[in-house]
DNA sequence: AAAATATGTCAACATGGCTGACATAAATAT
DNA sequence: ATATTTATGTCAGCCATGTTGACATATTTT
């Protein structure tokens, strides 16, 4: 794997099998490892929280509502459906058994008396932590074993593989979080 | 860089449950930013197939299916069944599709014949590479973006991240089939 | 012959997506 | 001031994919 091709490829060829990793155009073999260790590495990263969850009745759409809740406090009911990409319908749901359970509050918005601002309550608070807690230990874990450096290239891999549309929000989303959290 | 699983060090046994970190300092605060990336990242990544086997009355269950099927020929619907960890109900439902509108066939074992061994169609391949094909787009575009290096630094990212219990296993399951995959 | 195994199937249910239609209150535009 | 648009909520029902439990069938093992 990860073959430096140092034979003498006999470039006029074609009809060469694929398998040389140059920088070969179209019909590149598929990158089977890291599409497979995606795969399962993003299953065990969810696990973890998912049995926590099952034990309060809640699923992994209460975990994305409650995480985003608690990163942006504040943020509008339409902000959330635009991170999550789901219709409000769904949406309404889960996030009515998080209002219900004192998970979440929603407060009505100050200039604009329509919208219904999300927050997390302390007990949502303290369940949005301790699911990330239980991932950061994975993470953590993760980048121990890998030496330093391991964190950067972590994010530059996963920041390079998300939708160059999305990017820059997402990147802004993480950043605006970032800076709300530290407000304490 | 043959072997994936050269584990550096895990020198300490740091116990490293939350809190209990000797260092009063912050309880190991969550890692945000990857948990956030790995949740976009995923997201992007399984969306390109989704779209596509949509249009073809498909979803991601099938493409689970599909997938190691494809990659591990003649494999028995008991291994499948642990690897995707779903109930044969589960399972019997998308794969009694896949074979009806022949992606997949089975064959009886030739030593247990009771066993159906599990084996992509040229149908099927078509359809697993051309998935297989748009996320191999992704990772080559984030690879080209990230310099040389970053294939093995994903690579060993995404193996740190995986329990380390089944890791053993999805080592060599990922294995057996690059071995199968260069037969043909 | 009896028991265990590999697989399949029927029935019922839960979760969390979806669409469509409609309701309400508040902001905004005419 | 009225009309329209916007932000949100809700009802009703469909779909995909997970679950459990019970049972059937063929085949291998004991």
């Amino acid at each position: 794997m990860a073959d430096i091709n140092m034979s003498p490829k006999i470039v006029n060829g074609l009809a060469e099998r694929p398998g040389a990793t140059g920088a070969a155009a179209a019909a590149s073999e598929p990158i089977w490892d890291i599409i497979e260790l995606l795969f399962f590495a993003y299953r065990d990263f969810v696990g973890d929280p998912d049995e926590v969850l099952s034990k309060l009745g809640f699923g992994r759409a209460h975990h994305r509502v409650l995480h985003f809740v608690n990163r942006n406090p504040g943020m509008k009911v339409a902000d959330l459906l635009e991170i999550l990409n789901i219709t409000k319908q769904s949406l309404g749901r889960v996030l009515k058994q998080l209002v219900d359970q004192d998970f979440v509050l929603q407060k009505e918005g100050a200039q604009d008396r329509r919208q219904r601002l999300l927050y997390v309550t302390p007990k949502g608070e303290a369940l949005a932590l301790k699911l990330a807690g239980l991932q950061t230990q994975r993470i953590t874990r993760a980048f121990a074993e890998l030496g330093p450096g391991a964190h950067e290239a972590a994010r530059r891999f996963l920041t390079a593989m998300t939708d160059a549309d999305n990017r820059d929000d997402v990147l802004r989303l993480i950043a605006r979080a970032e800076r709300t959290a530290r407000r304490g």
